[in-house]
DNA sequence: GTAAGGCCCGTTTTT
DNA sequence: CGGGCCTTAC
């Protein structure tokens, strides 16, 4: 059965989901039913006889890429398992996967992410005798990053880190592993250099759509454009004034290049928006107008002028939680919303502890989205890292991780021996381990030796069991983590903190579940551990949280991109806090990313938006004055309502509060 | 040579 | 308050 498009769309999203040929660019405004709209043109194509597989859909995050496949899937009714829904760098690990070969790397390489990047830099540096202190190691990090994706060049007031800089890539290379750019740049480079292997793919993915394009970094754009320059069949779907990723290279100059690259482009604007009151649109375009670069748009609203806007200006941040629970408590009651209608955003994530820990107090389930991934968590990495050597044994920066962790006696003297050895053969450090474990005059004492034996063998053994055909891997993982004996090891470094030991055991034994859950699906029948490490590693957090109804929704603004709630609180609305203090020092232009970042925040909200910004607030071990954010001034004062405070909290009452959070946390 | 306890400092946003 | 790094104790 057909879909009616012109029923179900307005008459501009008829427009972009009818187009199927040629390109088109889609200037989106926030709540323009811009999902609705891709969703309907990807169901369009396959009713007009485009085969799923030739149909390739790139999105920004995870969670975006699973609803869209999920919204397909409902609407059309089909299983669709050979539609490419996709984030970026998991589509670049998938075409790594299958040609990386091409660039004399493995197949099983491992994936960098941050933390590692930052060991494998530091490492690269002592090949090289430089002292990491003299190192600003997390703007090397991130200049290297730029220079990898062609953001700055090597110029003479950076070329001193050049050196270390090709130490760096020979160091991944040499240990079989990518970081995170190399997810993008490296297919870019293949598909360079290898004009049959883009051909393949061009032959594959005739009908390409990116949501967020706005996000889109150079090196996204170009492998966007390789794939689509011969069918030219590509939409791109974007909103600049919701470019808030600069930072990680995006670049909404791409909206620019993509004009000129497909000069016969169609373009077309939603305007209309079915997510907010008037007042929030209202303030939201005013706010937004103070922006100089940016395409002009009248987004405009049906639903009518709404409740107004409230702001509060509490004491402290104390003050502000429990402002914010108060008022959930009491809508969710009297409103009859549900938790998860609401929404929580905050500008970095060290706002959410207070936030938290009210929300425990008040026993309002709530859940947090961004921050620390599960997957980052130290007892995680170190559990990780083990299955890492497993799939990889030549990746030194987890074999430096688990060589002695537990202790198993090897420590730095060891390491260097070790190291000298990889040094002298030019091999990785598990090799070089298993070479010196064997040498006669060897240089470790017998103790010592047998040990790294023990390790070495243990290695192989898991190695071997794992790469079994119908290899029960869960009951693996499982045993291994007995054998090493994780949980005594915890118990050691913990010993004066019981719980938390017991708390990082339980995070343990939540992640061997998410491994079954994983192992166990009909999809992954067959599937190699390294095939689940690289997917994890490019995950937030652990998306699996089914029940994600009835829960409060915390996240920083960042996190919140595409999504919405029927009310919205934005905390921390103070100066410093929002635009940033670190971003106006780094540039003071960045005050338009910064007022996009408050945009995107603001349009969130579909009835009623709150405002909170604290007069005092605790940073690190002081008390600050704070003030009201400057953004506020850029919106109409006859939108907004300034909230009467909460009677203040009488002294037993305080007290009877007070002893209610120390058993929530005893 | 290894392990434990003291000392210092604190990365904005994330695939 | 918590984690990484360095010094001191075995």
């Amino acid at each position: 059965m057909a879909i009616d498009l012109k029923n179900e769309l307005n008459d501009k999203q008829y427009l972009a989901a009818a187009q199927l040929n040629g390109p088109l660019l889609i200037i989106a405004g926030a709540g323009s039913g811009k999902t609705r709209m891709i969703t309907f043109r990807i169901a369009h194509m396959l009713d007009s006889g485009i085969h799923q597989s030739n149909i390739l859909a790139l999105t920004f995050t995870n969670k975006a890429a699973k609803e869209m496949a999920e919204r397909v899937k409902t609407l059309t009714n089909k299983k669709l398992t050979n539609l490419t829904v996709s984030t970026f760098h998991a589509f670049g690990v998938k075409l790594l996967k299958e040609s990386i070969s091409n660039l004399g790397y493995k197949e099983n390489f491992s994936i960098y992410d941050q933390t590692d990047k930052i060991s494998a830099i530091k490492e690269a540096a002592r090949e090289l005798n430089i002292s990491p202190d003299v190192l600003d190691i997390y703007e090397v990090s991130n200049l290297f990053s730029s220079i990898k994706t062609n953001r700055e060049k090597w110029t003479d007031t950076n070329n001193s880190f050049k050196p270390l800089y090709d130490e760096y890539q020979e160091y991944l290379f040499n240990h079989n592993s990518v970081d995170f750019d190399d997810l993008i740049i490296l297919p870019v480079k293949i598909f360079t250099k290898f004009p049959d292997i883009l051909k393949g793919y061009q032959l594959k993915y005739q009908y390409i759509m990116v949501d967020e394009f706005q996000d889109t970094s150079l090196a996204q754009y170009k492998l966007i454009k390789q794939l689509a320059q011969e069918n030219r069949n590509v939409c791109v779907v974007g909103d600049d004034d919701q470019s808030i990723y600069s930072w990680r290279g995006a670049n909404y100059q791409n909206i620019i290049n993509f004009e000129t690259d497909f000069p016969e482009l169609t373009e077309i604007k939603l305007e209309q928006n079915y997510r907010s009151t008037e007042n929030i649109l209202a303030a939201a375009n005013s706010l937004i107008s103070n922006n100089t670069n940016r395409k002009e748009k009248q987004l405009w609203t049906g639903i009518g002028h709404g409740k107004s806007i409230e702001i509060y200006y509490p004491e402290n941040e104390s003050r502000e939680a429990d402002f914010i629970s108060e008022m959930i408590k009491s809508f969710h009651l009297k409103e009859n919303l549900k938790y998860h209608d609401f929404g929580v955003l905050i500008r970095t994530n060290n706002l959410s502890t207070l936030i938290e820990n009210s929300f425990l107090a008040e026993n309002i389930p709530y859940k947090v989205s961004g921050g620390q991934s599960f997957f980052q968590r130290k007892e995680i990495k170190d559990i990780i890292a083990y299955l890492r050597i497993l799939n990889n044994p030549d990746d030194d920066i987890n074999f430096l991780r688990i060589l002695n962790m537990p202790r198993r006696g090897l420590g730095k003297a060891t390491l260097l021996k070790i190291r000298e050895i990889a040094k002298e053969k030019d091999c990785s450090l598990h090799a070089a381990a298993t070479e010196l474990r064997w040498t006669g005059d060897s240089p470790l004492s017998d103790k010592i030796k047998s040990s790294l034996q023990e390790f070495i063998d243990l290695i192989a053994e898991y190695k071997e069991m794992l790469e079994e055909e119908d290899s029960n891997k869960t009951k693996i993982i499982k045993d291994l983590i007995e054998t090493i004996n994780y949980w005594g090891f915890l118990i050691i470094e913990h010993q004066k903190n019981e719980k938390l030991a017991k708390w990082k055991y339980k995070n343990i034994s939540i992640f061997i579940e998410l491994f079954e859950k994983w192992e166990k699906k009909p999809d992954n029948k067959g599937k190699d551990l390294g095939t689940y490490l690289n997917r994890i590693t490019l995950m937030t957090r652990a998306e699996d949280e089914e029940g994600d109804n009835g829960q409060v929704n915390l996240m920083t603004i960042h996190a919140s991109k595409g999504l919405e709630f029927e009310y919205v609180f934005l905390a921390g609305v103070e100066k410093n806090i929002i635009p940033h203090a670190r971003s106006i020092e780094e540039n003071p232009d960045n005050i338009e990313e910064e007022r996009r970042l408050f945009y995107v925040a603001i349009t969130r909200a579909k009835q009623k938006l709150f405002m909170t910004s604290c007069k005092t607030r605790k940073i690190r071990f002081e008390i600050v004055d704070t003030g009201p954010s400057p953004f506020l001034e850029e919106i109409p004062k006859e939108l907004i309502k300034f909230h009467t405070p909460l009677e203040d909290v009488e002294g037993d009452e305080a007290l009877d509060y007070f002893e209610q959070m120390k058993s929530k946390f005893n």
